[in-house]
Parts: structure tokens; C-alpha cells; sequence
DNA sequence: AATTATAGTGTACATTTTACACTAAATAAA
DNA sequence: TTTATTTAGTGTAAAATGTACACTATAATT
């Protein structure tokens, strides 16, 4: 015997991302100029709907290829926007996820093709439909996950200075740090490991690379320690 | 001009709720014995569809009534799941709450209707589908909550002792607290105001009631502290 | 009057957080 | 080659917070 929901109603399942990139100063927040009615040309989060045979993480990941080029991108869920007029076209829930990238790794042409376009998260448009609210919600989500996961991997590249690691914190807590105390706490955390290298283009005195242990740093990902500053 | 997406699938979506309760000893859930094939006669959470003109939180709230009897009901949305097979009857995609309710003051008749049952989160039966998974994130999330939130306002009677607010503290986080440290936490909060009167059914020297000071408890609620033990 | 069971309280020590300023290194300019 | 310049790199003392811990108080019961 089979059983069946028949009488329920079925809607529209979207998946809409918020791509967050850093580019050695700022958070950003990748978006696409809409390309179709309504609301064409106007800024938008990128999007696309549920297939049936995909879970959401899938179309998530999806779509993140298609408008970045990436694979194996970190993901996270962040809610589901369910508003009954949330988009004007059509009753359509939309669940958010918000992704890290390296800013310098993803396909500049993809970019254009799409009239894509980063921007700071201070100074982002306005976007289209609920998107705005989603993208609060990806923020509160990412500082939440900074003060209890390490983070920064999945942002800049694999070698970095100790002073892009802070600029990445301050950006995403909005907010200035002593880089005393800052260095010292990353280093009570012992996820980072200073190489014999330096970067010579910020000053002449250079300053040295770090790079993550990724073993350590991936059993801090799980001991979900408390970071405060 | 009407703009549709009718090139897109549509699914069937769910909203399943974790109901939290506590008895002054235990954190508990509110499961119900699954009425109807398949899994007829399983421990379940309480759910049901997300009808057309509804929004996820209208769905919970509807859902939540309905088992409980109860409104106004705090709700937090938790997560969405979409594996595709989580139902083995048909694709459903389900987003689960939480709630946290007083456990004196939902409906007994309602319960016995529903062959629901209480059950502490430690002891709590196998749960159909992808059940125990949401139960699973939900105390995650509610740990958190109690970690940043005055939590206690819902699940609580209106006049409680401290030790009743410290055994709810202990159960959410499933550890054991120092009663002088935890009432010098809790003063430190000012969210509390002890009361001339005592509570005589548990000691013979009987203990003072106190109760949230509704206005320092939602101003709060907003600021965000971060509580630790 | 003595017993009993839980409520209620304070302090010293350890740890963590915060505030803060000078020297080091390499390059560029004189 | 000396001097100037610019950012990197480092440590410590004071304050705040967290932790561990044990005895007295109260009212009811016997």
C-alpha cells in the first residue's frame, strides 16, 4: 500500500546565497544585477529554485558553482524566508545560506557575464525582494560562528599576516582590536603556525606569513571554543 | 504583464516542532505516537503542512495551538531539512521550531487525544524520519540562546526559586552549577527581583520566590550578554 | 528543647582580559 | 654611508572576572 500527501498544498522552494568574500580591508558581499522582469537591473542576492531530486545544500551548491565556478565551498544554513508576498511574481519560500570564498579565487568572467559585482557590506545597495533581511541574519550568523569556530581559511589566502587575519576580524565584528592583544590570544589558540617567510609589500620591514595548521584548526572547528576580544 | 515560475518544481513542505518543557528536574519534549501509517504508532514530533497562504512561523503557531491549546507561544526557527528521502512517503522538505512552553499550562485532554507524552531530552524514545536530528540541533540552539538571552521567563512559572532557575540552567546545559556562584551570576544580570514571599513545600526554612523583571528582561533580551559557568 | 533538612551567604585565589609604548628591521633618500 | 621613514613585533602590570569552597540561618517536626 501506498501512502500519499495528497490533499496538501506544494509551493515553491528557493535557495538564495550570500557569498561572503575579504579583500584585505572590508567584508563583502557578492550580488548580481537581476537580468529579468521584475525588478530587472536591480541588485540581488543569487538564487535559484529547488529541483526535486536535490536536497538544499545541493542547490545551494549549485548555485554557487554556476555564478562563481567554485567546488567545495563552506556553506552554512542560515533560515528559511517564508513571507506569503516575499516575492511579488509568485508564492515562493526561499531557505539562505551564506558562503566563504577567497575573494581572488573565483571566475572574474563568470563575474561579468553576470553583471556581478562585490561589494562592501557597509555600502552594499539596496537589494530586491527580502534579501536585505537575509543578508543581516548571513552577518549575525558568520559572528556568531567567528566567536566559537576559527575562521579566516576559507577567507584569505593560504598564507597571510597576522595583520589580515585581524583586519578579517574587525570587518566582520565591525570594530577595532589592539594587535597585541590580538596576536596574542590567536596564538593561545594554536591553530596558525608563523612561517620563515615574509611579505615585503606592506612596509619595508615585512611582515610574516602564517598559515593555518589545518589539523589543529580543524579539531578547534569542532571543540567550539569562546573567542572574545 | 504576470510574470509566473512555471517552469519550477514545487514540494511539499513541512513544519515540525520540538516542544520543550521543564518539570523542575528534567528538560523535556512533548512527543506524540504517530496516528497514521507509516510509522504508525511511533514517537514523533508535532508537525504538519505549511498550507498556501501561511508563512512557516503561521504554520508553527497553528501547529502548536493545535496540540497544545495553547498561543503565544516562543518560537525559534531551527533549521530546515531536506534530504530527499526523509519521508519515506513522499519528498518533504520540513522546518523545524522550537518552543519553549510552561509545562503546568497546556491542555491534558488535548495530550490524551494525542497519545502525547512528556519525556525528558536524556531518556527520550527513537523518533521517526529525521526527528532526532532536529531534536538535536534545537538543544544546540537552545544552549546557545541560554548562553546570550535570559532564558527561563517561558518555562517557568511566574514565581519560581532560584534553585528552580539554577536545576533549568543545569538541564539545558546538562551540567552541574555551584549555587553561590550561580545566584552571584544571576544578581549580576538584573533581570530578577526576589519577592517577600517564600515557597514552604520544599524546605522547612522555605524558599524566597522571585520573579523576571519583565522590563530588565527584555531590554536584555536585545543586548545580547554572553553568559558563562 | 533538640533535631532535621534545605536555604542562604562571602571570600580568597586563579585566570583572563585589558590597556598601553617602545624597539627592530629593511628600504629609500640624502 | 648615514639618516629618515614606515610598519612589524613584542611584554607587563592592573583590573575584572571566574572559580572553589563551608558554615550559619530558619522553620517545622518530634
Amino acid at each position: 500500500m501506498i501512502y500519499k500527501y495528497d490533499q496538501e498544498d506544494k509551493v515553491l522552494l528557493a535557495v538564495d546565497c550570500i557569498i561572503f568574500g575579504f579583500d584585505e580591508e572590508d567584508l563583502k558581499i557578492l550580488l548580481i544585477k537581476r537580468g529579468f522582469e521584475p525588478e530587472k537591473g536591480k541588485w540581488s542576492l543569487v538564487g535559484g529554485f529547488l529541483k526535486q531530486d536535490e536536497t538544499l545544500e545541493t542547490a545551494a551548491t549549485r548555485i554557487l558553482n554556476f555564478y562563481t565556478g567554485l567546488d567545495n565551498i563552506y556553506m552554512e544554513q542560515v533560515a528559511t524566508f517564508s513571507e506569503v508576498d516575499r516575492d511579488p511574481v509568485e508564492r515562493t519560500i526561499s531557505t539562505a545560506y551564506y558562503a566563504l570564498i577567497n575573494i581572488r579565487e573565483h571566475n572574474e568572467k563568470l563575474i561579468k557575464q553576470f553583471s556581478a559585482n562585490w561589494f562592501s557590506v557597509s555600502e552594499a545597495p539596496r537589494l530586491i525582494f527580502d534579501h536585505d533581511k537575509m543578508v543581516k541574519y548571513a552577518i549575525e550568523r558568520l559572528r556568531t560562528r567567528a566567536s566559537t569556530k576559527p575562521i579566516g581559511f576559507e577567507l584569505l589566502p593560504e598564507k597571510f599576516t597576522m595583520r589580515q587575519l585581524q583586519k578579517l576580524y574587525e570587518a566582520i565584528w565591525a570594530t577595532q582590536l589592539d594587535k597585541r592583544n590580538f596576536i596574542n590570544k590567536i596564538r593561545s589558540l594554536d591553530i596558525v603556525k608563523r612561517l620563515d617567510e615574509k611579505d615585503m609589500t606592506s612596509s619595508r620591514k615585512g611582515s610574516y606569513l602564517y598559515q593555518f595548521d589545518t589539523e589543529k584548526y580543524s579539531s578547534k572547528k569542532d571543540e567550539d571554543f569562546v573567542l572574545k576580544f
